[in-house]
DNA sequence: CTGTTAGCGCTTTCAG
DNA sequence: CTGAAAGCGCTAACAG
């Protein structure tokens, strides 16, 4: 016996020989008609078209991967598929890529859990997918130079670097920005809760967002004090417990930017939890357009996350 | 030339009789002790993973595929990723999967915008999976035996019937809680927003939590108005806006039991628009356990939805 | 325990 | 425009 051989217990599986047989033409013929190939004459085309649908012939996938050395899958990349930035996004990209004939292919890395997480392991990918599209998950310069290697074309959204294509809210801008919207109420004592902080990206969001937070301050002559800054792990429970630890150091706070919306609803816990009042006694902004944020007087950046899923130009 | 033999520009990708040869074994070897098959002696088995390692050599996935006629890929069938339930189940799956060395390759059907939504084609999982996963997908029994004629397992979580591999909640039993909870409480007019309902599955989770609520409205004495409930289509938004035609037709109302958390929190987006405070003027209850929940004061019915995720059996 | 060998089911030259 | 034929890179008998 040959390996494989095993049919399918409740199906007859077509090959496209039987197609080709049933058609009278080759399998090389049928290969090109039903992939839409041209050098193939109208009338054929239709018969072979017509043959597999009665015959309920669907190709191979791993022979057609093996053969062709192309494998119609894209991987996504990305640290959680439980967050609003993240879920919309990988679901904006996996309608359009299906639409044009792909798979998505998902893969996780859960960075909050292990500081430093484990390293982005290439070999997973190998050979398996035509293309990457890193989803909001910041790679270091190793992981990025092991994911060229597999030589499939490389796309980010959410973060990466300007000599990658990229599609992504200008997060300096956008840290600015809410620092500023801040200040124009009449803040100056602005905490800054971010997500997971990492000096060596200084081009990720939360780094990026920082930046836009300090310079905001500066840029309004006030100096940030490094204790105004907590690390809220971009979750709800994170952005709680250390707002709590920022209120702890610094009751004079009287504003917080919070680098995610969900990050954003954590301090707007955290403020009820100490009996103060959003916004009177404590102005809160976060960044996203969280469909949830209306519901707790949340002021929020919005970007349209399931459009910069969908954005990504396909890779062929 | 033969097809496939394009070399990756910035990698020369080792083959498995690059490894057999430089091992000084037959390949059949080379794959026996890579996989970890018995009948490989320690010492070859290491020497072989030893330049394996060396080389950098990583089988390819298709060919191991069409040879073995396996895949080592589950699908990950749900209408949406952006809600809380499906992406904390998906999230919980992909981890599981992945750690028992399994893809998790994702398929989404929107059942909100098309009603009724096109049935699910099973030919684009045709030898692309070696078993499927519905999450939270109320499937007709068409759409069923199709996927069943694919000769791989099924398994449902969220919903699915008793014949089938199934991981949900009680729906039934939660409906009838949530309702016995408002009773308790003193309520008798108690409204009711749904998600999707279709008359076809009486075993789909919104159906059966509507039967809940009709039962524990009964067993209160109390006779159900069909005019109480209304379809929130499983959103915030859906919920805010079929709260107030709930609200506008029924304003003797002072309860809602919403099916999903996100509806809820439409139903209190919407107390709030009419000025109506929660809970004093309405009592709102969900079901879920999201984690913004209690932010808004929203009482629920919680589920573990990622452990769901990772409880399915593996398939082999 | 290990090697030999015949495919898995397609795609792509290459020749007509 | 079409067919013949040679693989793609592995796995699984089968024989030793």
């Amino acid at each position: 016996m040959t390996p494989g051989s095993g049919e399918q217990s409740s199906l007859v599986t077509q090959g496209i020989d039987d197609v080709a047989k049933a058609a009278g033409v080759s399998t090389a013929t049928v290969s090109r008609a039903l992939r839409g190939l041209p050098n193939v004459s109208a009338k054929t085309r239709q018969r072979v078209e017509e043959v597999a649908r009665e015959l309920g012939y669907v190709a191979s996938p791993s022979a057609a991967s093996l053969a062709s050395g192309r494998t119609r899958t894209i991987g996504l990349l990305t640290p959680w598929v439980n967050r609003w930035f993240f879920s919309n996004v990988i679901e904006g990209a996996e309608r359009t890529l299906r639409r044009v004939g792909y798979d998505a292919l998902l893969y996780t890395f859960d960075i909050a859990r292990e500081q430093p997480r484990r390293a982005v392991d290439p070999s997973v990918l190998h050979r398996r997918v035509d293309g990457i599209l890193v989803v909001g998950l910041p790679l270091s310069n190793a992981e990025v130079a092991s994911l060229e290697a597999l030589g499939v074309p490389l796309a980010f959204v959410g973060t990466g670097r300007d000599n990658h294509l990229t599609v992504r809210l200008d997060d300096y801008d956008a840290g600015q920005c809410a620092t500023a919207h801040l200040i124009s109420r009449g803040h100056r004592l602005i905490g800054h809760v971010t997500g997971t902080p990492d000096e060596e990206h200084s081009w990720s969001p939360p780094a990026a967002r920082h930046s836009g937070w300090v310079d905001g301050l500066r840029a309004a002559g006030i100096e940030p004090n490094p204790g105004w800054e907590v690390n809220g792990n971009f979750d709800v429970q994170g952005g709680r417990a250390s707002t709590h630890a920022l209120l702890d150091a610094h009751p004079e706070l009287t504003a917080i930017f919070a680098s995610s919306d969900e990050m954003a609803m954590g301090v707007i816990l955290a403020a009820r939890d100490r009996g103060l009042d959003v916004p009177r006694d404590l102005s809160v902004i976060g960044i996203d357009g969280h469909d949830l944020g209306e519901l707790v007087g949340l002021t929020t950046i919005s970007q349209d996350a399931s459009g910069q899923g969908h954005r990504r130009p396909s890779c062929c």
